[in-house]
DNA sequence: GACTATTTATAAGC
DNA sequence: TGCTTATAAATAGTC
């Protein structure tokens, strides 16, 4: 939707990819904004660009929706429903996205041989999750140690210099209402705000890695070692 | 961009809403896909609809990007960069952004005052991360082994009953491109495609975390009970 | 799930 | 980067 019509294929040159990568992302981000306003939905975006420079768009934020997917995706039945985020939390999300499908699969047969899939779990699947269970328990402990560590090492470089979330969420859904000059859906400024520990406002959170264009950087490249994406814990 | 200009605030009609949640929320996915072929970036949207029903895009993969998201947001300097994956991987994703706004503070003082941030970390928080690293190992070795039988008793479910991918990155990019009848990017038809292992193909993954409409489904949301959006490994 | 009258997004050009 | 404008694309209302 430009002065010309262009294809849905890959930019070639680089100053225009770039822009276009700019200006659509922008859109992305607004459309998504909308959708969670007109819908009162939540939606969190992870970018990735050619360069592996990270970009993202969430409401309420990134990191909640991102916990929240990584915790909810292995329903168990109401009755055991304790058992649910020990269990979920110990797959990677590759694991979980398959259980979905399977549980996909499940909700489609419930009543076609006369009952609910888990009453199908015989006694020995039974018992591993109870085993698993116990594990999960002391990988929280192990984990939350760490946790406990990593969150003062963070606290004492952060001591001297704040960080700064860029919030534009705000941004997305000013001036979108029709003719009326409403207020915006947020108390706050949109814009640069002083970080704080209240990540669970209801404000998006929109973070680039780095301040630097998305493309040309050495610098930043430098700092920024290639990450095995195939890691996973 | 309709017959009539609508106000972006929350639809109270039912219907409309849902009609709009699906109509926008294509829209939205169709706009991430053109953004992934024309500038060569990878996207992960996560959606939570008002009933907490999930749906996701994700190009290559919602689980990879999830994944790579999770274990990247710590840069570590490039002589000690094999710290990086493991030190990250111990810290939940709150923490990392966190983590990355200082890291961008400190990429904007370098050399201010003649040097790099982590030339002015102290032995104390070097000796936390190598015990750190400690802890991530045995973490690591614990967590294998539940992931280990946990796939063994997805297998076994899986056995008779075979999951399905919704797979629509191929629908989002088909007939995108101009007059020109060109052939897909994807040498594969998209549509619902049989569950595989290969998780990392190059293939756009949609899930919908059920079959049912979005909204009025108490068969469901029996089977899906609340979880604890705080949990938090 | 289709059909269009409109509004919105955006490709070019600066 | 930011603005403008001609045009393509998305979608609200409707069936």
């Amino acid at each position: 939707m430009g002065k010309r019509k262009i294809d849905i294929e890959r930019i070639d040159d680089k100053g225009k990819r770039q822009v276009t990568f700019s200006k659509r992302r922008n859109g992305l981000y607004q459309k998504a904004a909308d959708l969670c306003v007109l819908c009162g939905c939540q939606i969190a975006i992870v970018v990735f660009s050619g360069k592996e420079r990270l970009f993202t768009f969430g409401h309420p934020s990134v990191d909640g929706l991102i916990n929240h997917y990584c915790n909810s995706s292995i329903p168990m039945p109401v009755d055991n429903s304790r058992y649910a985020p020990l269990v979920s939390s110990i797959l990677d999300t590759k694991e979980k996205v398959k259980a979905e499908n399977i549980r996909k699969e499940r909700l489609m047969t419930v009543n076609e041989d006369g009952g609910f899939w888990w009453e199908r779990i015989n006694y020995d699947e039974y018992q591993s999750i109870v085993e698993l269970q116990r594990l999960e328990e002391s990988m929280k402990k192990l984990r939350n140690n760490a946790l406990r560590r990593m969150n003062e090492l963070a606290e004492l470089s952060r001591r001297s210099i704040m960080g700064a979330d860029y919030n534009n969420f705000g941004q997305c859904v000013k001036d979108r209402k029709a003719d009326v000059q409403a207020p915006l859906l947020l108390p706050s400024e949109a814009g640069t705000a002083p970080l704080d520990d209240n990540v669970d406002r209801t404000l998006a959170l929109v973070s680039e890695r780095s301040y630097h264009s998305d493309e040309d950087d050495d610098l930043t490249m430098l700092l920024t070692p290639p990450v095995d994406t195939s890691f996973s814990l």
